[in-house]
DNA sequence: TGTACATCAGTGAACGCGCGTTCACTGATGTAC
DNA sequence: TGTACATCAGTGAACGCGCGTTCACTGATGTAC
């Protein structure tokens, strides 16, 4: 009864689901059409409604993964600090030129909060709201408790400044005044965000 | 010789460069088509390349239009604070909810710095570089010089943070949410930049 | 002073193109007998 | 075991549309005589 083994079309879903989870953070929403989309999963445009109801259906799904995926391996890259070290970890790899250079593989932050901000159908917006903050608990939960203010309302003030300083990063032209900007931000932010020097 | 007042195509230039500086902020590059900018200068599409190359070179101008702007118009906000509060008011006035619900008169950097990292034609990143550069270097000048950091870097990193903060602040979904992001960077930003609280 | 002409900012129909989306079709496979 | 059939993930031509851009034209005005 089935041509395809049991869960092909499952996991051809979620091969489209990470093709576009990277391909949105490299060229932004409005920059990858869907045609492309189904030729970096390897299929042809087609097929696509099979999978999902319109193109934003896709985003909000795409969003939510890619917000998840990029957490998930930023948390990894801390966790091999040792623990006193985390922080600190975390913001040297997230303003950094690695993560600079590969947005298809970063944050989705820097690359698609402005544009999901105009133009995102509400359920896009919903899956963004949560999967942020998500991101925004873990990050809380990383951050001294010594210091006055609210530890969420540190995360929220720390998540603003990386990202904004990934995204500044990627737009300047001149690559010594990109390099600047990540070095001032994680030397700034490390110095007001944990007890210690970075 | 003339049928207009001379002087005329000039200002007629000048209204399509204002009217693009606010559409772009307000709905992105990509966003507006050459005929709704040409509308919404009065005009009519056809006439668009008497007075631009392409859109491209109207994306440049615009944008170095829109960051000199703004930067003038919240420096102006600031000057009207005393002396030693001018930078507390500057960040008040950056990351507040009026700066986030009028995206068309504010800040490029939020509304614009991800899609010009992206898709910007060279004059364009030039452009944007070279106003991004006066506005640090403003900035910088407001700064205190008694904190172990350079002021360039000082205000890079704030520039990131507060561009982040209004960023993430339109993109989210929730308006308790939003309030909260621009105040925790209001709060944390003031502390960690000037000597006071804010 | 009155008329014919030159100027040129702005008009709007038209172009080729790629978009999101639809839909009749294909063809490899598991099942029925 | 061998053949006919049903299934359905994926195909690719086609749709209407709006994009950036081009271009022959319009029409209000200043100038020439």
């Amino acid at each position: 009864m089935v041509r395809y083994p049991s869960g092909h079309k499952e996991k051809t879903r979620e091969q489209i689901v990470s093709a576009a989870a990277r391909a949105f953070r490299e060229e932004g929403v409005a920059g990858v059409s869907v045609p492309e989309l189904m030729g970096r999963a390897g299929l042809t445009h087609g097929g696509f409604y099979a999978h999902f109801r319109s193109k934003d259906h896709l985003v909000a799904e795409a969003c939510r993964c890619a917000l998840r995926e990029s957490s998930a391996r930023l948390i990894e890259t801390a966790r091999k600090a040792p623990r006193e070290k985390r922080l600190a970890a975390f913001i040297g790899a997230y303003a950094s030129p690695a993560h600079r250079d590969d947005p298809g593989a970063g944050c989705v932050l820097p690359a698609l909060t402005a544009e999901l901000g105009r133009h995102a159908a509400p359920e896009v917006r919903a899956a963004f709201t949560e999967s942020f903050n998500e991101s925004i608990a873990t990050l809380a939960r990383a951050l001294p408790e010594d210091a006055g203010a609210d530890r969420t309302d540190r995360a929220l003030a720390l998540m603003s400044g990386l990202a904004g300083a990934v995204m500044l990063a990627r737009a300047v032209d001149d690559p010594a005044l990109s390099d600047r900007i990540l070095a001032a931000s994680r030397d700034v932010f490390t110095a007001a965000f944990t007890g210690e020097q970075g």
